[in-house]
DNA sequence: TCTTGCTATGCAACGAGTTGCATAGCAAGA
DNA sequence: TCTTGCTATGCAACTCGTTGCATAGCAAGA
C-alpha cells in the first residue's frame, strides 16, 4: 500500500488539493507511480480519519474552493516506520512482452508498428525528463549545504531517465528482430 | 487483463497444468509477469468455461494427478484480437523510488542497506538471467529456417538482462548520492 | 445565451490482485 | 509412526485499482 506513502512524500515536499496530487501525479512524480484522482482522493479520505494529515479549507478567486491538506505528526511516522522496514524487489508486468512472446504464434511482423508506437512514447518520455532535469537541476545550488531533497529527487528522475534510455534501446532491438521475420521464413 | 494473454501464450509455447504454469511465472515468464497460483487457477477456470482453452485430466505416479490445460480454438482467436489491439505504454510503480524521495525527511543514510539488498537481489535475477540465455541460446539453432519462437523469447529475456542492468547501475547511482550524507550535512 | 474547457471533488460498481486457509496424494527420513 | 516437504487444486475474504458517471464554480468565446 505504498500509495499512502507517496502521497505523505509528495504533501512533505509541498502541501496541496487532490486535484493538484493528481496532476503531480502525472508529471513529476509519474516517473515512479501513477495513480488517478479517484484513488487519491480516497487516499486522503481515509489519511484524514486516521489523523495522518490536516486540511485546511482555502478559498479561491476565478476557480472553485479547494481543500489544501498537509502531513500531520501521525503520518509522518508513519511514514517514517515505512521507510525503515524492508520491502521487497517489486515484480515486473510488462504488457509488451507479453505481446511480442505471443506473435510468435500469430504475425511477427504485424508488431512492429506496435513496437514503434511505444518506441516513441518512451522517446517523448525521455526528452520531458531530460527538460525536467534541465530545468531543475541545471545549474548547481547556491553552495549551501547538500540539499537532500534535491539530491534524492534527481537520483529518482536520473533513473527515469535511465528507465527510457534502455527501454528505447531494447525496443530497437526488439525492431531488428521482428524485421528479420518480415522478409524471411 | 493481460494475465489472460500471459497464461495463453504459455499454454501455446506448451500446454500445462495450473501448478506447471505457477511454476514457470515464478522463472522464465517471471522476467515479464508474474502471477499467484490463485490467480492462475481462476484465469484458467474462467477460460475454460468460455471455451478458451481444453482440459485433459492426467494421472500420474508418484504424485497426484493433474489437469493439463491446452489453447483451444476460440482461446488463439481472443490472443491474436488482442495481439491487433494497441495497448497503453505501462505504467511504473517504483516502491524505491517513492522511499528514496522520502528519505530527505528522515535519514537518508538509513536507506543505504536497503538499497544494498535491492542491489543484490538484481544482480541474483541478471546472474539468473544470463545463466538462462546461455543455456538455451548459447549455441546457435541448427541452421533450419528462423525460429520466431525461439527468436523472440531471447528478445524478451535481452530486455530481462538490459533491466537488471540499467537498475544495477542506477542503484550504484543512488548509493553514492545518499554516501554524500554519510558524512556531510 | 450556449457551449467548451479547466478546476475541483466525489459516488458506485466492477475487476484485478493478495493473503490466509484448507485439502489431498505421495515420498523420504527421523 | 510422525513429521517434513513437494506436488496439485481450490475457497473466501479482503484490498487495491479502474471506469463511468455526477456535480459544481468560473472563464472565454461563438
Amino acid at each position: 500500500m505504498a500509495l499512502d506513502h507517496a502521497i505523505l512524500v509528495s504533501l512533505l515536499e509541498k502541501p496541496g488539493s487532490g486535484y493538484e496530487l493528481a496532476r503531480r501525479f502525472e508529471r513529476s512524480i509519474g516517473y515512479f507511480w501513477t495513480a488517478t484522482h479517484q484513488q487519491i482522493y480516497r487516499v486522503l479520505k481515509r489519511m484524514e480519519s486516521d489523523g495522518w494529515v490536516d486540511v485546511r479549507d482555502v478559498p479561491q478567486q476565478g476557480r472553485p474552493d479547494k481543500k489544501e491538506y498537509s502531513v500531520a505528526g501521525p503520518g509522518r511516522d508513519a511514514l517514517s516506520t515505512w521507510l525503515h522496514e524492508p520491502i521487497e524487489p517489486e515484480s515486473v508486468r510488462h504488457d509488451l512482452a507479453v505481446k511480442i512472446r505471443g506473435a510468435a504464434f500469430d504475425d511477427p511482423a504485424a508488431l512492429i508498428s506496435e513496437v514503434q508506437r511505444h518506441r516513441q512514447a518512451h522517446t517523448e518520455r525521455l526528452a520531458h525528463y531530460l527538460a525536467g532535469e534541465a530545468r531543475d537541476f541545471g545549474e548547481p545550488p547556491e553552495s549551501g549545504p547538500l540539499d537532500a531533497e534535491r539530491e534524492l529527487q534527481h537520483a529518482v528522475l536520473r533513473g527515469g531517465i535511465a528507465y527510457e534510455r534502455m527501454m528505447i534501446a531494447w525496443l530497437d532491438d526488439v525492431l531488428a528482430t521482428l524485421g528479420r521475420f518480415r522478409a524471411g521464413q
